[in-house]
RNA sequence: AAAGCAGGCCACUCUAUCGCUUUAUGCUGAACUUGUUUUAGCGCCUUCCGAUUGAGAUGGGUCCCGAAUCAAGUUCGGGGUGAAGAGGAAAGUCCGGACACCACAGUGCGGCAUAGCGGGUAACACCCGUCUCCCGGUGUUACAUCGGGACGGACCAGUGCAACAGAAAGAAUGUACAGGUUAUGCUGUAGUGAAACCAGGUAAACUCUAUGCGGUGAAACGUCAUGUAAAUCGGUGUUUGAGGGCUGCACGUCCGAGCCGAAGGGUAGGCGGUAAGAGCUUUUGGGUAACUGAAAGCCUAGAUAAAUGAUAGGGAGACCCUGAAAUUGUUUCAGGGUAUACAGAAUCCGGCUUAUGGCCUGCUUAUUUA
RNA sequence: GGUCCUGUGGCGCAACUGGAUAGCGCAUCUGACUACGAAUCAGAAGGUUACAAGUUCGAAUCUUGUCAGGAUCA
């Protein structure tokens, strides 16, 4: 089972993101929102992902570096639930909504129930 | 033991599993030429002897896969293995520099900054020493000593300001009483006020003096790549000089055929700059000190929607609760719970300021125990 | 990463070459008017002038430092 999370698979591209927040469809599981867009990559690999938590809610530097990276590791262990079974490439964005500080547990199940949701759309 | 002041130090640690970024996987030869390469030296890793350091000995390793290429030991990509990977404030962006470009940086006005004296420094608004003044403690007649603080030049250059009160806050000399005088002028006291002890006070009022400052900032700058529209409309200009050279204005000087606006089209990526530096540690010479000369050793983050992490378990420390012992406070031991302060490099340094957990040292204060 | 601006009752604003009591409108509360409400009239409450320090006899105003909010730059 393939848990890394390598450079490739990040998303960078800025004319990328702005494209994924004008057109892309969203799948949402409080605190997570999952907002995705079947388009082509520059690189060739499934899925380009990326993750963001709001300036607003979280002023420290410190605590919305600590979300991204909880948010990173819970898509890293559980991105084989939809990387094996899609054909097509997309694009992800994963948006940190709450505004309190959440715990590795509570991450990974609404990363869980986000991804599940995101499977579910696609083979509809 | 507590409080206050001053100074210094550290920034939880270990194991397991999974993961991220950078980097290394070598250098110099000889033979052999199309094959499968062979071999020497140096370096690095590992093994052995040895109580340890050092010296020494011996064998092994210095990789695997794919693509480019006629082919490889070259280049690129992937895998494996090894190494390194946030701070004392990385923060605020308040000062000072390095560096880059604008004409190697011009003139005048304007503007800004600093402000006892001396020193340190690349430089500073920083640091050190010292004088003066202020505050606090101790002794005390003045004064001495200790600690801390100070945007600490100039109102006989000019202009302005001073509410209320007061006769008066200026080119003013009032009122009452006393003294004095032929009389006035004069002298003293009183009341108002922060100031009326006069050619006074006030410059964190304008200003003056001295000194310093050219501008813009890594989104600087260089380079490669991708892509469209060298198109359309309006205005203006080509020696009668538009516009530009990133300064608020003027001058001077240089470049000079385009420039401005409308609507619209395209790109928004890579590399360099950029990690060896006013660098760090130790020893030693100079200096009261800040700081600095010399020698030896060391290499210490480079991300870019932004790496340095996640989970589980233990250990140390802190706080809270319960119980036991001594018991005035409190201390010690055992068990349980919470689960780590402030905070995330973004071109790089020197400071300042602010946030914040703990430990240590010195001084002062009043109290308790022995 | 850089640069600039603003903070005054609940809201929107005054007072700014320092001068004593920080003012106005809306909103709030109480009373009057009305059968009741609105409107109107009368009255009241509400401020550490964002916070802290300094200069001064005296600070919303001047100086410095914090905090918060906003704007802007390829």
């Amino acid at each position: 089972m393939d848990t890394t999370y390598p450079k490739k698979e990040k998303l960078k591209s800025r004319k990328l993101i702005d494209q994924l927040f004008a057109q892309g469809k969203s799948v949402s599981n409080y605190p997570i929102k999952l907002i995705y867009l079947n388009t082509e990559l520059p690189i060739d690999v499934k899925i380009q992902a990326g993750v963001a938590v709001p300036k607003k809610n979280f002023k420290s530097a410190v605590k919305r570096n600590r979300i991204k990276r909880l948010l990173r590791e819970a898509y890293r262990l559980n991105k084989h639930l939809v990387f094996n079974n899609s054909e097509a490439y997309f694009a992800f964005l994963f948006l940190y909504l709450g505004k309190e500080m959440p715990t590795y547990p509570e991450i990974e199940k609404a990363m869980k129930g986000v991804l599940a949701g995101f499977s579910k759309k696609v083979d509809d």
